[in-house]
RNA sequence: GGGCGUGUAGCUCAGUUGGUUCAGAGCAUCUGGUUUACACCCAGAAGGUCAGGGGUUCGAAUCCCUUCGCGCCCA
């Protein structure tokens, strides 16, 4: 007995603890610097990370997400890949600076009595105090990547990087600053992109005013869901083909309380159904009344301070919230009379991801990235030449409605936190775009003829880039392919192979990297985007902080093993679909990693002697197990190429749970203890390969068990090891063993049934039977504890018969039989078959069947139709013989 | 309002080009079980009008139409 065998013996009443072996493991990795990789002759296997916000925290979104790059990444290790999973995190503007500006409120400074510099200051202190904790979350749960190559989105090399495609994109005409209807969130104070907007269902009203129209004795109605706004009213807008309103179309009406003129226009956008069919025009505030003010040319009146309060021209409401002003105007204009009715109106708004604010439409100056000359390569790559495939496919049609329909993006924000604009105005408007202020006095020199300009002279533009214009960048920036394309590194990592995200950033993110990687490197940045599915309760609510519904990360790595966890959020995710996360699923996972630890426990047990010979039993089991493991191997391959990592997860766990310990050792198990060498050296062999192959789910058990098997030295560490070769297998082997499977299962239930005890051997024969599997017969009396199965031409007395294919067997009974109930059995049986029989006759008999299906279908009919008479015919003798 | 997707067992999902005895898996449920690896276990069982209706076809969970439910994206 080896060492190791006595140690475990010693402490065999334990079950599996994961916590201790999951840290030694992960620290012994590290040491071996396993995870590095290095430009080399082999094939690169790349995996950039979607980099976690750097002052984020694990949780479960994370863990499915990089759960699932480790199993990729881990994969293409053992399969002789030199796989490189680069880390990292982003600096995620808006949230970030929420949280600083937060913590300095607790402290009692107000951002906006601190400098810019200063401010920065406290930013970085906090990314340096909190940053990359998410990253030591990610080696709790296992996450391979090579953490010499942490990248952060603000890194010098990578914020030169964004600066750089700013400055080139600028040069080749497609940034351009522009003023634009945007999405302002009052109390982040900044510009949000479209997909930072959240919409929600708000029950509100819907205020019904007039507006006396000048020089007559009548009144234009209309509807508006925000009465606050009326003070930015320019125009009244109606449909041309409206009847009711023709008569007005060119006169003008007064604004209530405000006392402003304002013409009366006609314009088709307008809806004669929706309201009173007559719309009010704030051409500053809202994006279809942009629209048309523009189209007419009417006046624009920005009513809006940047906080959300209105400004001067609200007069007497002047810094006031636009929320308080709405309700304090309404009561104004019903006490002057001018408010008709409210009704109770539901409005979808949007509100801010972020901040949770509702968004303000607000006119504004801004820095926008011109997309429809860049798109073309991501709309060819994915639906075209499938250059990046998509997984699932069902979100191509998403991807495909956002590019053909895509619009400038902003890319300017109103923070501090990023990558600050290489704008640098001079002489007011005027301006140049620069790496540095230096480069820009330069430019700007030149530009202007004027040497005299001073870098006083110059002023950096206030607002940062976009999160996502730095994070468009990331596959080529972390091997710095931007600022030096050629790099050895750039050269050999990229293209990379899997990204790995949630759809909800197919837009901002996915489709974007497309289009910077053609058009700074000419080339897709990764092969396969496999996105996840959103983590969901059992109640499908969202997890979120704000419910409380998210359980944490680490606590759960505690309870199950990350292994554990790792196989529970991997069971049940298809790609695209949503995870339905209960703990239960992570205590499965947890049993899993047990049950793997106790057969290993048995076969440790086992005392090898060197003289015993191979019972024949043992043999056909180890064969048959080496043929079902190529067969599962090859169904595994199959679903890794159609990125059904949980199919794949599935059929591995059938492979150890069902096969390996279920069939395999049930079967070898020596009833004293004692196993032949060859037959323990080959069980070790078909372990260790079910180790390699699951060791992408489950890295920690895995490599435990595998230094439990042998004494291993640094290079031979499972983490390293190669992955097992497919070999042919042959399925005539593998439906024998199925027979044999199901013969043994027929005496199980028989046992069961008849009350048959365990121990108590049994006789079986079988009747007819050619095709009964003679060679597993050895096999078949060890697992049903029968005496070696005789072949009969007609079926005994006192027997109970069961079906395995067409042959019928029996097991001796006698004095169990309970005849009425047998023939019950038998007359149902024969009722089933009957009623298949003439479902298949009829089939056959139909002409245009057989004249119009398939050979193969037509005979497979037949067949049915004689095995079912064989059936119908052995259960007519039984009945028979039950009656006699 | 427009677009996309989806509805299969109590739950989460497979089901490929329409064709085997094809209605499946895992979990949950139920029934037995102290078979010295494992109760974090073993052996078994039950469970579905494939959302409803119509059509195409020799044949439909699969294709078409329609109604209903749900989800996502955009306005």
């Amino acid at each position: 007995m080896s060492i190791f065998a006595k140690i475990l013996g010693m402490k065999s009443s334990e079950a599996y603890q994961p916590e201790q072996i999951e840290n030694k493991w992960y620290d012994y990795w590290i040491e071996n610097n396993y995870f590095h990789s290095e430009v080399d002759e082999r094939e690169p296997y790349t995996i950039v990370i979607p980099p976690p916000n750097v002052t984020g925290e694990l949780h479960m979104g994370h863990m499915l997400n990089n759960t699932l790059q480790d199993v990729l990444i881990r994969r293409a290790r053992l399969r002789g890949y030199n796989a490189c999973w680069v880390p990292g995190t982003d600096h995620a503007s808006i949230a970030t600076e929420a949280k600083v500006v937060e913590k300095l409120k607790n402290e009692g400074i107000d951002k906006n009595n601190i400098s810019r510099e200063e401010f920065m200051r406290h930013a970085w202190e906090w990314k340096e105090n909190y940053g990359n904790k998410i990253l030591g979350q990610l080696k709790k749960l296992g996450a391979s990547c090579d953490w010499d190559r942490i990248k952060f989105t603000m890194d010098k090399d990578l914020s030169e990087s964004v600066l750089r495609v700013f400055i080139d994109l600028h040069e080749k005409g497609l940034i351009y600053k522009g003023t634009r209807m945007v999405n302002w969130d009052p109390q982040a104070k900044t510009t949000l992109s479209d997909e930072e907007i959240d919409h929600e269902e708000r029950s509100g009203l819907l205020y019904y005013i007039n507006y006396p129209i000048l020089g007559e004795d009548a009144n234009m109605q209309i509807a508006t869901t925000r009465p606050e706004t009326i003070f930015g009213d320019t125009a009244l807008c109606v449909n041309p083909e409206d009847e009711r309103m023709m008569e007005y179309i060119g006169k003008k009406a007064i604004v209530p309380i405000v006392d402003r003129e304002v013409p009366i226009i006609a314009d088709e956008h307008v809806d004669p159904e929706f309201g009173t069919g007559c719309l009010k025009i704030t051409p500053a505030h809202a994006e279809n009344d942009h629209v048309i003010g523009q189209k007419h040319d009417i006046e624009f009146l920005d009513i809006m301070n940047d906080d959300g309060t209105l400004n001067h021209i609200a007069g007497e409401y002047e810094g006031k919230d636009r929320f308080l002003v709405r309700k304090e105007f309404s009561k104004a204009l019903k006490e002057a009379g001018y408010l008709y009715k409210t009704e109770d109106y539901v409005n979808k708004i949007g509100l801010s991801e972020r901040t949770k604010v509702p968004v303000e439409p607000k006119l504004s100056k801004q820095w926008f990235v011109s997309m429809k000359p860049l798109v073309e390569p991501a709309i060819r790559s994915v639906l075209e030449d499938d250059a990046i495939r998509i997984f699932p496919e069902k979100f191509k049609n998403t991807y495909r409605h956002w590019l053909e329909n895509i619009k400038d993006w902003n890319i300017s924000r109103q923070l501090w936190w990023g990558h600050r604009l290489p704008v640098y105005y001079y002489d007011g408007d005027h301006y140049v775009v620069a790496l540095s202020v230096e480069e820009a006095l330069e430019k700007a020199r030149k530009k202007t003829g004027d040497d005299n300009l001073q870098l006083n002279d110059l002023q950096q533009d206030e607002d940062v880039l976009d999160t996502w214009f730095s994070s468009w960048l990331w596959p080529i920036s972390v091997f710095d392919g931007i600022r030096s394309p050629d790099n050895k590194e750039i050269q050999y990592y990229y293209p990379t192979r899997d990204l790995v995200t949630g759809p909800d950033i197919l837009f901002f993110w996915v489709a974007r990297m497309i289009i910077a990687g053609y058009e700074y490197r000419d080339e897709r940045p990764f092969e396969n985007v496999y996105l996840t599915g959103l983590v969901r309760d059992a109640q499908r609510r969202k997890m979120s902080k704000s419910l409380g519904n998210s359980p944490n990360a680490l606590q759960l790595i505690n309870d199950y093993g990350a292994d554990g966890v790792r196989v529970g959020l991997l069971l049940s995710s298809a790609a695209g679909n949503d995870l339905l996360f209960e703990r239960s699923l992570c205590q499965q996972g947890k049993n899993f990693a047990n049950k793997i630890w106790n057969a290993t426990k048995l076969i440790k047990g086992w005392e090898i002697v060197s003289e015993k010979e191979q019972p024949e039993f043992a043999r056909i089991a180890l064969e048959w197990f080496e043929h079902q493991f190529n067969a599962v191997l090859a169904t595994i391959e199959d679903h890794y190429t159609k990125y059904r990592i949980s199919d794949v997860l599935m059929s591995i766990y059938k492979l150890l749970w069902d096969d390996l310990c279920s069939w395999l050792l049930e079967s070898l198990k020596p009833v004293d203890q004692k196993i032949d060498k060859l037959s323990y050296d080959k069980v070790i062999g078909h372990l260790e390969n079910c180790l390699i192959i699951l060791h992408p789910f489950m890295p920690f058990v895995t490599e435990e068990i595998w230094h439990q098997l042998k004494k291993r030295n640094a290079d031979e560490a499972l983490v390293i090891s190669k992955y097992p070769e497919r070999k042919d297998h042959d399925e005539k082997k593998l439906s024998r063993f199925d027979h044999a499977r199901e013969i043994i299962k027929g005496i199980r239930n028989i046992r069961k049934e008849k009350n048959i005890g365990f121990k108590r051997q049994l006789k079986l024969f079988y009747i007819d039977g050619e095709d009964h599997p003679v060679k597993l017969d050895d096999l078949i009396q060890k697992l049903a504890f029968i005496e070696k199965p005789q072949s009969v031409s007609s079926k005994p007395e006192q027997v109970v018969s069961f079906r395995v294919g067409s042959i019928e067997y029996a097991i001796e009974a006698e004095g169990l039989i309970d005849v009425e109930a047998e023939k019950e059995k038998i007359k149902e049986e024969l009722k089933y078959y009957q009623g298949f029989l003439q479902g298949v006759e009829k089939k056959l008999a139909n002409e245009k069947f057989v004249n119009n299906a398939p050979e193969k279908v037509v005979n497979i009919e037949k067949k049915k139709k004689q095995d079912t008479l064989d059936k119908i015919s052995t259960l007519q003798d039984s009945l028979a013989e039950l009656n006699s």
